[in-house]
DNA sequence: ATTAGCACTCTCACCAAGTGAGTGCTAACA
DNA sequence: TGTTAGCACTCACTTGGTGAGAGTGCTAAT
């Protein structure tokens, strides 16, 4: 059953009321508040009735109401209007971001920073998720007799390189036939299909040299593969919810902050999300069933994906929050593919200014969280 | 004004009750529970007189005793006897630390971890300053034309990559030249010595090719030397402390976890506290004036100095606690001796086993934090 | 010097009454 | 028929008062 014109002004007026003061909102102040035209007693009917159907809940009989998640949901999909953001909070944005556009992992962790210094609320940001990044070509290179630098190169330009020692010489010969075998053997396969298939098969022993170098090289192949995997996971502004009434008794304080000691279930879980700006209110959250929870995600270079996300009470003004969101993650977006067409890395800035050639100009650099 | 033998035992048993049950303990209890052949009134005289002398305070007229922060002190310094760790605590240790010893993030993140279960008490740690670390060589190794990987390698055996890429393509003969001068510029200096030098003064500009070549790479290498010079700060266990009454009001809560929000800060904090098992207690924290906080440092090689802590309120278990911390920051030196005399590293555990020369197989993975 | 006894203090838990915000219902009204 | 005024009722919260319990501090006896 759909609602009357007058029963959504009173909804709406409830949620902006209680969004604002985080206190059950009467009959009485929704009408010397909001000039709805008509008399508490007939907007008394109409909560009674809102109430029956889902949006409203009643703390005891003699309390104002309080919006449902059903509410919010109503409200997010069809009652919210997109904000315009404050001079400040764009100002905010495009100085902290920029100023660090060039360096990936910093900007990740501003970005994380200021959502939840713009929102009030707590927030995250994550590197983006590389299991789609194809292998391009590996490479070994010399150091010393015992000494090699392992290379791997993506697709999107992401380079991630480890230093190996060796407990016995190798020959030039017998790297360049290794590092020629890998590249044919994993170009074109994503990182996650090179690791899931367990085994990784034995090149070919022609040359004894080799086998003995590739045993040696394996496991830190794994390794450095695992590594590129791993996403980076920057949280802020945590305390932030210990100022509002929601978080106000320990028991709900310390389970909001038990949430995100579990870093990497959390990041799963975020992971798992679809992309755009997606809020799920309350119970539509798996745990954290009192929260909202809202991501919104930014691109590198068209293809990798990361994201960012505020956790707060249902109780927020989703209007701004998804608005910031939206503007941040478009920020983003707009900066890794200016900078590096290719992917975002630890070179520099310098190296980047005026070419015309940039898109490869960046190495992502990956690291374990 | 020293103790007399009487007053020490009665203080003894004051802290021992408080610290296991948090509350002020009066003079009948004690002399029930501790055998000390006294009255309760004789041990209120005592009390009374302990007090006057700052070692004991009052909440209220009608409540019982509890400790102050000169009482631990003194207990700390004289009462408390050494603890033998529990087999169960020996076997956590000894486990989940050898497990990994292969990978140094990941050890000393677990150290964190392994050490606020036992102690159920808010944790972190460190991994090792490298102020103090010296350039043994640097080298540029070309990857393409245009690609190349700038490698330092330090003293202690510690190595640092990053791939580069160049707006326009490098000769070889400029890439050895830049190597061999960056490497007889910086050779014996520390990380620290080499940032703080502002202007990293051209090495000469003989050559055309090697200038612009320098231009490139410097600010890379400044960066990566940043980057080599960064302490990752671990912290685990943080809700631990929401079992601890002290904790149970939301502004204490709050408080604490406000310390931990700034990781930065957190970390310079740290690294300026002596080296072995520190203990700073109440007041004598600049901040958190409040808490306990117990440091201790762990040895990579006998140069390089990492730290270990816990963070709780004063009321804590001091002998078990520094007993433990002891323990694990001996089994971490020794791990980082046994497999990396000269440095931790991210290279495999296969390469080091049975390796006489095992002393350089390693390197340190640096990253931001 | 130690101890028993006792008055005193202070917190805490509990109860009762009063207050105020807000509802739900009913009857009057446009 | 939808809207409104009026009023009784509910319920959380506050305030003040009381009694119990824990513990001290003092005094006088040992």
């Amino acid at each position: 059953m759909d609602l009357s014109e007058r029963q959504l002004q009173i909804l709406q007026a409830i949620i902006t009321d209680y969004v604002e003061n985080a206190e059950p909102v009467g009959s009485r102040s929704i009408a010397k508040k909001y000039d709805l035209g008509v008399s508490p007693a007939t907007i008394r009917n109409e909560m009674s009735d809102l109430e029956e159907m889902g949006y409203l809940t009643h703390p005891h009989t003699s309390a104002g109401r309080v919006p449902s998640d059903k509410a919010y949901r109503l409200y997010v999909n069809n009652l919210m209007k997109k904000k315009n953001l404050s001079a400040r909070d764009k100002r905010m944005i495009n100085d902290r971001l920029s100023a660090s556009r060039d360096e990936f992992d910093r900007t990740i962790r501003h970005a994380a920073e200021l959502l939840s210094e713009i929102t009030n609320l707590a927030s995250f940001a994550m590197t983006p998720a590389t299991n789609e990044e194809t292998i391009s070509f590996i490479r070994l290179l010399p150091v010393d007799d015992r000494t090699l630098i392992l290379m791997i190169v993506g697709e999107s330009g992401n380079i991630t390189n480890t230093t190996l020692r060796l407990k016995v010489p190798y020959t030039q010969e017998a790297l360049d036939l290794l590092s020629k075998n890998m590249t044919v053997q994993h170009k074109g396969r994503t990182l996650d299909d090179v690791l899931k298939s367990e085994i990784i098969e034995d090149v070919g022993t022609d040359i004894e040299a080799m086998s003995s170098l590739e045993g040696d090289v394996m496991p830190s192949f794994i390794r450095t593969l695992e590594d590129m995997l791993n996403v980076n996971l920057y949280m802020e502004g945590m305390t932030n919810i210990f100022d509002l009434p929601e978080y106000s008794s320990i028991d709900r304080a310390r389970d909001f902050m038990e949430l995100f000691a579990r870093k990497d279930w959390f990041t799963q879980k975020m992971l798992a999300r679809d992309d755009g700006v997606v809020v799920t209110i309350g119970d539509e959250n798996d745990t954290m069933k009192d929260c909202t929870l809202i991501t919104a995600s930014y691109h590198v270079d068209g293809k990798l994906v990361g994201k960012i996300g505020v956790i707060g009470p249902t109780r927020m003004k989703y209007d701004e929050v998804t608005s910031i969101m939206e503007y941040l993650t478009n920020n983003l977006s707009e900066s890794f593919r200016l900078t590096a067409g290719s992917g975002p890395g630890n070179s520099d800035k310098e190296l980047n200014k005026d070419d015309g050639d940039s898109k490869k100009n960046k190495t992502i650099e990956r690291k374990r969280k």
